[in-house]
Order: C-alpha cells, then sequence, then structure tokens
DNA sequence: GACGTTATTATGTCTATACATAATGATCCG
DNA sequence: CGGATCATTATGTATAGACATAATAACGTC
C-alpha cells in the first residue's frame, strides 16, 4: 500500500533497482504514476524530485523524467567545527594560540581572496589539540575589516568558532588534498617531515570580498567519512 | 514583492544574516510568516524546509523552528565515474587493466564487507591514465556473485562503469584520507615511495553484503574541490 | 512535590485545482 | 530547405483546506 511521498520514492527506487526502467529510459509522467498509485500529483511530484536531487533521475521540462544513465553519486559532507568534530569521538578538544600579527599575505593567497596585492591582513596560527595530542594545524588569513573592535579574544575563543557564531552563513568553496608536511606542520604536529598529511582548504566570502581563508592541516591518520 | 518559495527562502536568509533572528533563537511560525508574506504556508515551509536541509535552521514538531546555533556547513560532494572527470578537465581517458585474479582478500577487508575471511573473491587493479599520464591507481576487490555469466569484459570496459550502469543505485559509504605511496602504488604511478597521495576509499552494498570495496589512489597533486 | 494523562500546538504531509514555464515538435512562410 | 512561430505537453510551483504526528505544556491525582 503506497500512502506517502517516501513510500512513492521507495517504489520508484526499486523499479529502477529492478531495472525495470532501465538507465536512460524515459519513465511515465507525474500524471500516470500518481494514478497508478493512488495518490496525488504533487506526492508523486516530490519523491521524483528527491530522486533527482540525488542523482537518479534525470527531469526536464515538457521532455520528461528519465533514469540517469550515469548516475554522479551525490554524497554529503558535513563540516562541523573542529570542537564538535572531536568531542563526536569522546575526546576533549583544547587549542593554543600559536601565532596572530599582521602581515602581507602570499600573492597567490591575496589573488584568490579578491584582496589589493601588498594590504595587510591579519594571520592567525592555531594547534588544535583532542586529548592533549596534537589533532590540526591551522593556518588563516583572515580580513579584520570584518571583525568588531576592540577584537574578540581569540586566545580564548577559538578564531574557527568565533567565525562560524558571528560572520556565519557565508557561502565559500573547499578543497581536500594529500600533502607532504612541510618543516613547520611536522614540528607542530609532531610527525616526520615529508608524512602524508589531509589538508583542508577553505575560502570563505560574504558578498564580494573573502573574509578568510584557512588551511587546516590534519595529523596523520585522519579520515573523512561519508554515506551515501 | 515576496512570491515565490525562494523569494522566501532568499528573505529568510537575510535575516538570519542580518541577524534580525540571533542564532539559537525561535523565528516566528510557518502561519504568521505565511501572513506576513502574503503566501500559502506550504510555500514558506517549503522554503524553511530547504534551509534547514542547508543546515541553517533547526526544525522540531510543536518546539519550533530556531536559528542554527553552531551551524553544520554541508557541502555536497559530486562523485563522478573517472573518465567523466578526466574528460571534464578537457584530457582524454584511458585505462589499463593490471591484474585480475581470484583471491582470499585481507582480513580487515572482508571483516568490513561482510564476507567469510576465507572465501576467493575477485581482485582487480587498474591503472587509469589521462591524456597518457597516470591520473589514478585502482584496487578493487569484488564479489563475482554478482556478476552475469560469462563476466564483462573489464579490459574493455572499466569495472568502475560497468559497476555504475549494471549494478549502480545501491548504498555504501566513502572514505578520503591522506597516505604514503607504497611500493607498488609508487612505481605504477610513477612518484618516489612516500609520496603523499590523495585516497579515496568506497564501500558499495546492495543488501546486506558489500558488492565491492575500491581504492583509488590519486596521482599527485589531486585535490577534490566542492562549494558550500 | 512527583508522576502519569490529556490538551495544545507547530511542523509534516496529502489533496485537488490552477496557472507558470520551458522545451519539444509541428506548422507556416519565404 | 532554412528558419521563425506557435501549439502542445511534462514538470514546476502556488493555494486552501485538511488531517497526522510529535513534543511540549497544563492538569489532575496520589
Amino acid at each position: 500500500m503506497i500512502a506517502g511521498w517516501e513510500d512513492v520514492r521507495a517504489e520508484v527506487l526499486r523499479r529502477i533497482r529492478a531495472r525495470l526502467w532501465a538507465p536512460g529510459a524515459l519513465i511515465p509522467g507525474e500524471e500516470a504514476l500518481a494514478a497508478e498509485f493512488g495518490v496525488a500529483r504533487a506526492t508523486v511530484n516530490r519523491a521524483l524530485r528527491d530522486l533527482a536531487e540525488a542523482g537518479l533521475l534525470e527531469r526536464r521540462r515538457k521532455a520528461g523524467t528519465r533514469v540517469a544513465l550515469l548516475p554522479v553519486r551525490r554524497a554529503t559532507l558535513e563540516i562541523p567545527v573542529i570542537r564538535q568534530e572531536v568531542e563526536a569521538r569522546g575526546q576533549s578538544h583544547s587549542f593554543r594560540l600559536l601565532a596572530m600579527r599582521m602581515a602581507v599575505p602570499p600573492l597567490p593567497v591575496a589573488g584568490q581572496l579578491g584582496w589589493a596585492p601588498d594590504a595587510e591582513k591579519l594571520y592567525l596560527e592555531t594547534l588544535h589539540l583532542a586529548d592533549g595530542k596534537p589533532y590540526a594545524h591551522e593556518t588563516r588569513w583572515l580580513d579584520p575589516a570584518h571583525l568588531p573592535d576592540p577584537r574578540p579574544d581569540f586566545a580564548a575563543v577559538s578564531v574557527n568558532e568565533w567565525l562560524v557564531t558571528h560572520v556565519a552563513f557565508a557561502t565559500g568553496d573547499i578543497a581536500f588534498a594529500a600533502e607532504a608536511a612541510d618543516a613547520r606542520s611536522a614540528e607542530v604536529l609532531g610527525v616526520a617531515q615529508g608524512a602524508a598529511l589531509f589538508v583542508t582548504e577553505r575560502t570563505t566570502f560574504t558578498t564580494e570580498t573573502a573574509i578568510t581563508f584557512v588551511r587546516l592541516i590534519h595529523a596523520p591518520g585522519y579520515r573523512m567519512v561519508t554515506m551515501v
């Protein structure tokens, strides 16, 4: 018995998996499915829209709905605040502010963020600890124009967290890569130079100009996991 | 003038960003907002639901809707078939099947996949090339029970792609990590042993038992990028 | 005051109907 | 035949009204 939109989604998914509807094939229209399942068209629409968002169906007005030929898997990554990430592992989070000074960012950084190439910005370096052991090494460039006067006490509240709760809800992009540990990160994280480290880079914008650029260099063994 | 649900979402987002509604604060109910904006409640619902999915709002029945205190950023990663990924960079994709044999998988692999610890499975090793240069080194364990008889010609169609189009639409999990190149990957990718490489691990299930487990070891310089 | 029960309430969803929009395919014309 | 125009059609979205569900708050009992 098909009642709600989740039932509809399940049934459509079943038919796709069972290859009753082959990849690339056109499936019946919403009206037809609504009639068959005995629900309203809006309910079918909700279900199909959901599957389309997941990348399993491709929908185009007038053209109809077809099963994706080469389904692009879409995984949603949750990117929590570091403190939450550490605490979720049952460890206690702490951090040490290693450096905080005004400096001119390297040209590639200034360029990517749309900053004037010779303007001084705030440079922050933080070491995050899980149960007292190095967890991640954070280096950050921050436009002080977005900070209140007087500045927040970044030795008490991590920059990370202050930003999230105060200039949150901005757009940006994230990149992940593997890099060999440079001298500084190796020293701070207590690993051999050249060790393979997982690096997260985030750029955050509000409107036109960037607020901040962070590199998060994770300690060895870090894995980012997600379900599909 | 607010007309559609996207307008409602934009206005709500504006108020959150402008801190008219502070983090943690309860926002007006759907009915109230619908009246204020001059739209139906269903329209407000659609907008708020979308923002909740994005992690900016937290909604609970009866309790109402509140602005997320520590918004968990949700990034959606698109995980395309390797061929598409390479071609999207304007390069040509090819691959070489380096190995294909029946073997007993290592215990940790068998364990994670719910396979009997001593059962033979199909082991496949593939090198993916972009414009003829090493792009990624793929090692895969595959349960041959899910293959048709006779087996597909994996020298002609990449395993990756055959699976996506034939046993697609399954669930699974994905993990990302940085690892030092072992002897085999170093040789195949043409890099120094110990080099920092980006590794993707995917486990794919249909029902209870796993179909396949892949490790994709990317050539140096690989970056995974996404927008928020 | 502690505890189980009930009323209340905000969100979740469904329905039926209507109109909007985009893309296709047919048609008409030069 | 090429190209512009228009009718058609499937999805996209809006609406009002209704009921479902979950969780809180209020209440009554002991």
